[in-house]
DNA sequence: GTCTTGTATCGAGAACTGTCAATACAGTTG
DNA sequence: CAACTGTATTGACAGTTCTCGATACAAGAC
């Protein structure tokens, strides 16, 4: 930068806070692996579809505690929910959650294309 | 699985070819920086805002070579592009690229929302 | 040409990530 | 209770990522 930077630069403050920042990157990660993209456009089909935990090996192609490490991922980042009946486990999407993404990208930039 | 799993489990295909997959998670990777997040906020408040290099060093808060690594990653991702003017390069959204990760939430299970 | 400044690349170290085998935990069944 | 099955955790390894100092490259000023 330097004081030249004066000369070239515009104002450009950042529009999002450190907070907002750290959390979009958070969900951003979480769906930065395509194991796991693939494991929530399974869901993502429709709000309400469940798919139960075994299936998930099926779908990802990897070994099942590598599907639990991916599940958990996105349970933490609050993408899918996992509810337990009787013996197994069954995932859904958490669309509040997709809904924020999409909002993310609802800007000024965006809408004009 | 097993052969179980046949009990629990419906078909739950992916709906997504790998290709797209792989594509889709490169990206949001690019976004799965707090550091790049902010960045690219600061040039997505309008399609046609460019930002010097070299603002984005107070931007991000982090060294030039730092800046430069990040900027790299988001050209390559596609999501910014470059455009040199004179002495300074000056960078700008690409905004048919966030379209597509809009799109990508307009899913049904987002759109009942 | 040299000098100066903005930008990119290189090199290295610390931290993190994806993967799986082995193991532990949690339910159901007998 | 024990046995079985689905799921999560642990431990380890290879590969990747973030960061910065040092350096190289690029373009304008002199």
């Amino acid at each position: 930068m330097s004081e030249r930077a004066a000369t070239c630069c515009g104002p450009g403050g950042s529009p999002i806070d450190d907070r907002a920042a750290d959390a979009l990157a958070g969900v951003f990660k979480a769906l930065g692996d395509p194991v796991r993209v693939r494991m929530v456009a399974a869901l993502a089909q429709d709000a309400t579809r469940e798919i139960c935990a075994c299936d998930f090996v099926a779908i990802a192609g990897k070994s099942q505690p590598t599907v639990s490490h991916h599940l958990k991922i996105l349970r933490e980042a609050g993408l899918v929910a996992s509810r337990r009946r009787g013996t197994w486990i069954w995932y859904s999407v958490v669309p509040e959650r997709l809904g924020e993404l999409r909002a993310a990208f609802d800007l000024e930039a965006v809408s004009n294309v």
